[in-house]
RNA sequence: GGGAUUAUAGCUCAGCUGGGAGAGCAUCUGCCUUACAAGCAGAGGGUCAUAGGUUCGAGCCCUAUUGGUCCCACCA
């Protein structure tokens, strides 16, 4: 049977054509299987305009390793795929394009332009999901879906029109963020604020009526002293007590604004004299509301002046700055300009430093919807990990506003109102409505569209077919863990929340594991300006998806950013390599596949077989308990560790004596055991690195026709021997005894677990001569067989050839007599600890009280163990004294 | 300003409710040995940020300090 392999893994050769097979036979394909118990991820939707990054493949890799360990257990796995329509981004791109062809996309209009994107999505728009598919992943992609396909649309409408009828979204005038140059608003999440230098005017306003006094206030942004409707002092600054309620001119106009008092100012900062400026301030709208004032918008949509600016109308907001200090110090108001550092919003997308400006806009009412999504984490029904996560969450819900829900693009879920020309009505409905239902005038629709982030808030119920009531929404909802970036927690995952509350009754999903950002080796952001990004799909080319994918999650843990080396991707490829030659010596230790793991298990097992199988058999339960509790890494590291460290390097080396040997009763539990071993191995490994355990298997023929689909390994009693697994502690001890030695004799050292000597050599005889008299002084009653090397091994190669001997070794204790006294005392000592503070507690009133019963009770027990071990400990620590 | 998180070997990080300081990489030494040099055998390397405290016992708990990272709010 089996083919032969080469020595080196080349993954190239065969990721490829593995991928297919499993899309051909459909593995990645689930039904609604009333029979078995769901299990549900639904992907992140990637943007359509992005391309595979880091982020993306450390995301999809954790979903898939849950996905195909539930898979393995026998559980309906779905992993529904999509992308995002990425409203801005998407719009900015194709405009962009649309600007190197020299077209303005207001030339082309909105059915033009939309056309474009369309296009352009058909283009381009699924390259990021066939580059999923390199790194294995196994969603279902007959399920594949997009944000802006009919059934989301339906969706995004149909909650848009249910929350407008609960009165649950508005539209109102509120000081939003915009971007200028985006020509939108933008959601506060959006905005990034970056330190700026900045100056501090200082700038007299005359007081009316008392000529020669002024106000003096100070301001980083002087061209907005157009608009302002008031200046306001503190209501306890004695300093300005006096000028309360007294009037003064508003310098370059001809209004003249009252001094207000309001606590709102703080009377250490600047002059202690703010100016109100409601329509460019959120915190001067606030205070406008509060004295009704008027609110004077001095921009235009562009930032331009807008024409109630006198002379400065049409200039650029940062140009009228300059001209209009400039007037201020020809008329001698302007007092002094100091340096001054402060934050400046800008728009995440453009950078472009966003304007304050109060406009009409679409509001989702928080307040009442937040309150099941903090519920829901508190009681328990949403599990976050970290469980750290959940401060940073309630940070944001306890401090919730109302969620600005328009943006003026065209590229997005356009908002579903309609206004009569003639009399103003305003309709909310599905279907569009050209006439006016009460004049009959003509109806216009709202041409703003949704902020991304509403569509993918209904994202793990929207996929799943609502709001038509499918069985596959009735069966798989809700989903079982969202994998995540802990930076979109607000934009994404607490909309999420409620929306799956409001929407679905029911929580969106049980868990919600976030991972932290990929960084560089130097822990910088990758980013497209620093050019430190690494492609996944190079990474791939050169080691292959297994090891990149188990580069990502080994030594990471979850929420925490982790930083991308190419030496661990070399390491997890090594081994890679090392599980692919130690299954060729296998194979190659039985060509005809004669001996088979579903064989029953062989009665002539020997401790080292037992001992094997025993770490086995821990090793399938922790890992098991590692992935449930959502452990990749560690998990990952755990079979890692065993399959090189215990497997490789200690028990295939032990084996090779028997398997060498014809004649050996033994051999064929060496090679059963072999096969068990690496064969659930490689089922451990799969979910972490699927090609390269496909490949395996299916060389091995042993059973089923994919590992894909074979079952998950279970904990059997059946292999746990505790007591050969210290007897073969033993062997491995006493093993590394004779290497020591041969290491002091100058004898170069050879692989571990020798068993029996090969050689002729009176050097090497000396050796062993000499370790069992080292034994001997040690306390070994120990015997040390040499056997004459059968394969006539020359004198000059003996110090590389050595195989060492076998140590028939009784297993009798072999104590240092000292330490072990040392030890027990120290054991006595903790011991003694132990019970002092068990005693404590149990003897502590308020702890009997108060601890539930379960919790005395084991304290009780704990207590009652101490004591007999404290016994024991006495008893052997007297023994040994004597 | 509010909050989170972090400080452990040269580097990247584990260290589960307090009980013998760990892994990978890197370094050094010796080995091409009939699965694997992408390998094997071994070695060195840590005052667990600092200062106090609780405890029989602290990397872990408490207090303070310092440094890093991040989030939120934003001061005219």
């Amino acid at each position: 049977m089996s083919k032969e392999l080469e020595t080196k893994y080349d993954p190239s050769a065969i990721e490829g054509r593995l991928y297919e097979k499993w899309m051909n036979k459909k593995y990645f394909h689930a039904e609604v299987d009333r029979s078995k118990k769901p299990f549900t991820i639904v992907m992140p939707p990637p943007n359509i305009t992005g391309k595979l990054h880091m982020g993306h493949a450390l995301d999809n890799t954790m979903q898939d390793i849950l996905i195909r360990y539930k898979r393995m257990q026998g559980f309906d796995a779905l992993w529904i795929p999509g992308t995002d329509h990425a409203s801005i981004s998407t719009e900015v791109k194709v405009t962009n394009q649309l600007k190197s062809e020299g077209i303005d996309k207001h030339e082309l209009g909105r059915e033009g332009f939309l056309k474009r994107v369309w296009q352009w999505r058909e283009e381009y728009g699924n390259t990021i999901t066939s580059q999923l598919k390199k790194l294995g992943t196994s969603c279902d992609w007959d399920r594949e879906r997009f944000t802006m396909d009919d059934g989301c649309s339906e969706a995004v409408q149909k909650v848009f029109i249910n929350l407008y009828e609960k009165g649950l979204i508005y539209k109102g005038s509120r000081i939003i963020n915009w971007c200028p140059v985006c020509n939108t608003s933008i959601s506060d999440a959006e905005v990034e604020y970056e330190e700026q230098h900045g100056h501090f005017w200082h700038i007299n306003y005359p007081i009316v009526g008392e000529e020669g006094r002024f106000v003096q206030i100070a301001t980083t942004r002087p061209e907005t002293l157009l608009g302002d409707s008031a200046l306001a002092v503190n209501p306890d600054d004695d300093r300005y007590k006096d000028l309360v309620g007294k009037m003064v001119h508003l310098p370059l106009t001809d209004r003249d604004i009252p001094i207000i008092a309001d606590s709102y100012v703080d009377k250490e900062f600047g002059t202690g004299v703010v100016k109100i400026t409601p329509a460019h301030d959120p915190n001067d709208f606030e205070v406008g509301k509060r004295h009704n004032l008027p609110v004077i918008n001095i921009l235009n949509d562009d930032a331009t002046m807008n024409d109630k600016c006198g002379k400065y109308a049409g200039m650029d907001r940062y140009e009228a700055r300059k001209a209009m200090v400039a007037d201020l110090e020809a008329e001698g108001l302007l007092v002094k300009v100091e340096e001054h550092v402060h934050n400046v919003g800008t728009h995440d997308r453009c950078s472009t430093t966003v304007e304050p400006m109060v406009k009409q806009q679409w509001f989702v009412k928080m307040d009442e919807l937040i309150k099941p999504a903090v519920e829901g984490i508190k009681n328990g029904e949403i599990e976050l990990i970290p469980a750290s996560m959940q401060k940073t969450y309630f940070n944001w819900t306890d401090n919730i506003r109302d969620w600005c829900i328009s943006r003026q693009l065209w590229w997005g879920h356009r908002i579903p109102a309609y206004y009569c020309d003639k009399c103003g009505k305003m309709v909310v409905d599905a279907k569009a409505h050209d006439t006016c239902p009460d004049c009959g005038g003509h109806m216009t629709q709202d041409p703003d569209t949704l902020d991304t982030w509403f569509s993918s808030a209904l994202w793990p119920f929207s996929t799943l077919g609502w709001p038509n009531k499918t069985e596959e929404l009735d069966y798989f909802y809700p989903t079982d863990v969202l994998v995540t970036g802990y930076d979109i927690i607000f934009f994404w995952v607490i909309r999420m929340v409620f929306s799956g509350y409001e929407h679905m009754g029911k929580a969106p999903f049980k868990h919600v594991l976030f991972h932290g950002l990929v960084r560089d080796s130097q822990g910088r952001k990758m980013s497209k300006s620093l050019g430190n990004g690494i492609d996944p799909l190079e990474v791939i080319d050169k080691y292959g998806a297994d090891a990149l994918r188990a580069s990502l999650v080994s030594n990471s843990t979850p929420g925490n950013d982790m930083r991308f080396y190419y030496e661990r991707v070399e390491a997890c490829r090594n081994f890679a390599n090392k599980i692919w030659n130690a299954s060729r010596f296998i194979m190659m230790n039985d060509p005809e596949g004669k001996i088979s793991a579903t064989d029953a298990m062989p009665e002539n097992l020997t401790d080292a077989d037992k001992w094997i199988l025993s770490k086995l058999n821990s090793l399938v339960k922790g890992v098991t308990d590692n992935l449930d509790k959502f452990e990749l890494g560690v998990a990952y590291d755990n079979i890692s560790g065993f399959a090189w460290d215990e497997f490789c390097d200690w028990y295939v080396e032990m084996v090779k004596p028997r398997l060498y040997n014809d004649e050996d009763e033994t051999k064929t539990a060496a090679l059963w055991t072999l096969k068990k071993v690496l064969i659930s191995v490689l089922k451990l490994l799969h979910p972490f690195m699927p090609f390269i355990t496909e490949e395996i298997f299916c060389n091995l023929q042993d059973s089923e026709e994919s590992i894909m689909i074979s079952a998950w390994p279970a904990f059997d009693e059946a292999l746990s021997f505790p007591a050969e697994e210290a007897a073969t502690e033993r062997i491995k001890e006493a093993v590394k005894n004779i290497r020591n030695l041969r290491a002091e004799m100058n004898v170069a050292p050879s692989r571990k677990a020798a068993v029996y000597v090969v050689s002729e050599s009176a050097e090497v005889r000396s050796v062993f001569e000499n370790a069992k008299n080292f034994f001997a002084t040690l306390g070994y009653a120990s015997e040390v067989t040499i056997q004459a090397d059968k394969a006539g091994i020359a004198e000059d190669a003996v110090s590389t050839v050595v195989r060492d001997a076998v140590v028939y070794i009784p297993f009798a204790e072999l104590v240092d007599i000292d330490k072990e006294i040392e030890r027990l005392s120290k054991e006595e000592k903790r011991l003694q600890g132990e019970l002092k503070r068990s005693n404590g507690m149990l003897n502590n009133e308020k702890f009997i009280s108060k601890a539930p019963k379960a919790k005395i009770d084991e304290e009780k027990e704990k207590l009652a163990n101490y004591t007999k071990m404290l016994e024991q400990v006495q008893e052997r620590l007297a023994t040994l004294k004597k």
